[in-house]
DNA sequence: TATATATATGCTATCAATATCATATGTTAT
DNA sequence: ATAACATATGATATTGATAGCATATATATA
């Protein structure tokens, strides 16, 4: 049931918890790329890439720029940055038990 | 395809990315609650509140306490607060066009 | 104009999350 | 001890998200 109510959050929050959403965002911590060179750092198809970068690019978590036949996508580190540091000491302060299970994480601060 | 990495992030945006979640969230923003105040005040079954108890409490977003048979439920504002500024200011300056479409959003500042 | 390269889009089978039902567990009072 | 109330848990049908395939569009170059 829906209650119409907070869509926004589930739609911003959704489109995080999404591994080859999360694995991009990765990727462009280190820089802007075209979507070619994403393709190759990570083992998605082209238009898997494509349809995430989309969603972000909606969402306001990356922009795009044309540069010849490429298009260069850029993280919009205003909001990706603090969001993961927050959340980074979340985990570290309330929740190390589910940290601790898993391999390792995103954050590159 | 799993990379391994990054999966804390998956299970964390995952749990705020949730409809019932989000709306228990809103509930507690008004201050702490039993089960079954929640279940009377949002249109989900009470094992369905339940259950999305437990996920927010593993992931720190709430705490529990035993009261006689009761169990109250607080939200851990430390996070969530700060959470929601971020995401709303992010919401505001980089994409109306999506808060628009919407009827309103969860924040309460 | 034709070809190559780069990226986006529509469609859909598959997979994962969701929300509920049925039931179990825990707590208090009689 | 048992009944009543409060909440949690296990299992599962259904829903929704995902990721890939096939193809379209856009840009540049010959």
């Amino acid at each position: 049931m829906k209650t119409a109510l907070q869509q926004p959050y589930h739609q911003f929050f959704g489109t995080i918890s999404n591994q080859v959403r999360l694995d991009i965002i990765e990727v462009l911590l280190k820089g802007k790329s075209n979507v070619n060179t994403i393709v190759k750092k990570i083992p998605y198809e082209q238009s898997t890439i494509s349809h995430s970068l989309r969603r972000l690019e909606e969402c306001g978590f990356v922009v795009v720029e044309q540069k010849g036949k490429e298009r260069v996508y850029a993280l919009n580190t205003q909001t990706i940055k603090p969001l993961f540091t927050l959340m980074r000491n979340h985990m570290n302060k309330y929740c190390k038990h589910v940290i601790a299970k898993k391999e390792g994480n995103i954050c590159h601060q």
